[in-house]
DNA sequence: TTGAAAGCGTTACCAA
DNA sequence: TTGGTAACGCTTTCAA
């Protein structure tokens, strides 16, 4: 069943059917209403591709993940937040192009989508301090919204947790517990929150006059290994942390095998705090098991980020001189399991 | 620079440029020749969306995760298979439509895909014994390839690596290694993959004349959870195994982590060896470091598995009356590496 | 408030 | 071997 299909059956014109069902004001509510029943009637579903071609838009985000040599992972937090924008785009009727490929070609894959319009917008992830993909993309023309920040967070949409809050709290979170030997497990600092989440974890210190060992304050790509490695040369060094603070799970899960294998036992010998929002998608695996790390930010919060970055990238499709909306989220904190007590 | 325009530049009509730049035999080499230089050279690109609507292809293939309550994760495996399935859609000129949808979901899903023509086929992924997918998309007429295999395998196309053989192999390892007392953790029998892995367990252990203890013989959603709680009671019961050959490299997780918390190194007290070729989406992470479990199958084997599926499935959208494809991978094997040694 | 008709940019059929 | 032209199914402009 096609438009004119349908029209012909109401005696109405195609115009005039097209309008009622597209929500144009110009139609007699009474001819929408009948319009609408018919085509309910005849499970009528507009042609996707005529109305592309016809319209010109794509009806599709696209998603473009890089893949590094030195990423064994990818970071689980991609499914949640590709289901809750999934879950948006679908429900607006847009389409989910997902392309996974290498580094170097990133930005061939935004220019062929910019040039063959296949996309109406990009959705950017992992942002890097001086991330190319902001000027490239504003070059393109493509509308597109950062999930993160990159160091100069101006000109362009975004929306990121409040890294320097979440780190703050995390670290608040173990001092109150009595813990003064901390280690801070970190990203690499070309990463904008990497950075950030340093500046949390200090101020928190600093406000209670505690100074960070410069020894257990890393910063790494964030596999396992590192954190493995990080850990056994903290634990084996003699008198060391009685808690990780760890940026990633990644990370977390050797330094829970670290652990385990100096018979030091999770949530009591040591205490592993992570926090993992999405923003880096460099090697990073995930788990949240109990006895495991605890986490500061759930899948449920990943998902609720997925679906508010779809509704802000839409909503720029629509209005592109709009001025850029940027958003801070606060993190949905589920500490308080299995973090260990404080140290005698 | 649109069709219209380039040919009116060369002086030829748009069908006989349309047919030189899509390889149609009936067109005069030379013509051929001067239309491609003046593509080229005028940077033409076929509109992709006029395209569609004329030929009625969708030029996208879909992937449709389903997300269940119980997965806490994704198997990250899932990366690698889809690079490489993108990979050559890219080259060929497809897109990659991604779904991610809870479990129920799935069937409006694929019902929905079919109803407005927005995919050309369909990558159906960790099929269970009686898949109702399978049926689905039969009766929905859409072309599809299943990466693994149902309990009936029949009548329909799939690629699946050889689940038994590639068991036996991992349980020969072991046993080779001189272990004798070797648990297996498998996933949900369900799955057809599972129940194939565990006859190669038997096979090879059978071989040998080695009986395996029915209680290390367990079968579960691969959660770390499982893995964590099965080897804790092995190891906790007194004389446990000396090897553990884990489904998934989840629940390999679990059991590194019982492990260490016991005291036991892996690589020496311990042996650990997983398989997880992407079979299975229900839960997993992944993780190879050095002195973590060793692996049968690799990440570019998973790669080239997505690849060839690709292939596949963009072969049967061009020839949907031939007789159903089904292709048994080898596994690529890379053991041999920190397994332990065997036990005295 | 409705309708006729002109796109949108291809492909594909039928003639030449 | 090439060209004219009718689809493909919608949206949108212009008239009524």
């Amino acid at each position: 069943m096609n438009l004119k299909q349908l029209s012909e059956s109401l005696g109405l014109s195609q115009t005039t059917v097209s309008r009622a069902l597209n929500g144009y004001p110009e139609v007699r509510e009474e001819t929408r209403l009948r319009v609408q029943a018919a085509a309910e009637a005849a499970n009528y579903t507009p042609n996707a591709k005529a109305r592309r071609l016809a319209t010109g838009r794509a009806m599709a985000i696209g998603h473009v993940m890089p893949l590094t040599g030195k990423e064994e992972l990818v970071n689980p937090i991609f499914a949640d937040f590709i289901a809750g924008a999934g879950e948006i785009y679908a429900r607006e009727g847009y389409d989910l192009l997902l392309s996974m490929v290498p580094a170097e070609g990133t930005e061939a894959a935004y220019r062929q989508m910019a040039a063959n319009a296949s996309v109406d917008a990009v959705m950017v992830q992992a942002p890097t301090m001086d991330d190319p993909r902001v000027p490239l993309l504003q070059e393109l023309g493509l509308p597109f919204l950062v999930h993160g920040r990159t160091g100069a967070p101006d000109g362009y949409s975004w929306l990121d947790v409040a890294n320097i809050r979440a780190f703050r709290r995390a670290t608040d979170f173990l001092l109150d517990l009595g813990h003064r030997k901390i280690a801070l497990i970190n990203g690499q600092e070309t990463l904008d929150f990497a950075r950030r989440r340093r500046l949390g974890f200090e101020q928190a210190m600093a406000a209670r006059e505690v100074s960070p060992n410069a020894a257990w304050m890393r910063s790494d790509v964030m596999t396992e290994q590192y954190g493995y490695r990080a850990a056994c040369e903290m634990l084996d060094a003699g008198d060391g942390p009685t808690a990780f603070l760890a940026s990633s799970i990644i990370p977390a899960i050797g330094i829970r095998r670290a652990a385990g294998e100096r018979g030091l036992r999770i949530g009591r010998d040591v205490s592993i705090i992570c926090h993992d929002d999405g923003l880096s998608y460099m090697g990073n695996e995930g788990i949240s098991a109990p006895d495991g790390p605890a986490f500061t930010a759930t899948r449920s919060s990943i998902r609720a980020a997925g679906q508010r970055c779809a509704e802000i990238l839409l909503s720029l499709i629509d209005n592109p001189n709009q001025p850029a909306i940027q958003e801070l989220w606060d993190t949905d904190l589920s500490l308080g399991r299995s973090t260990g007590p404080a140290p005698a």
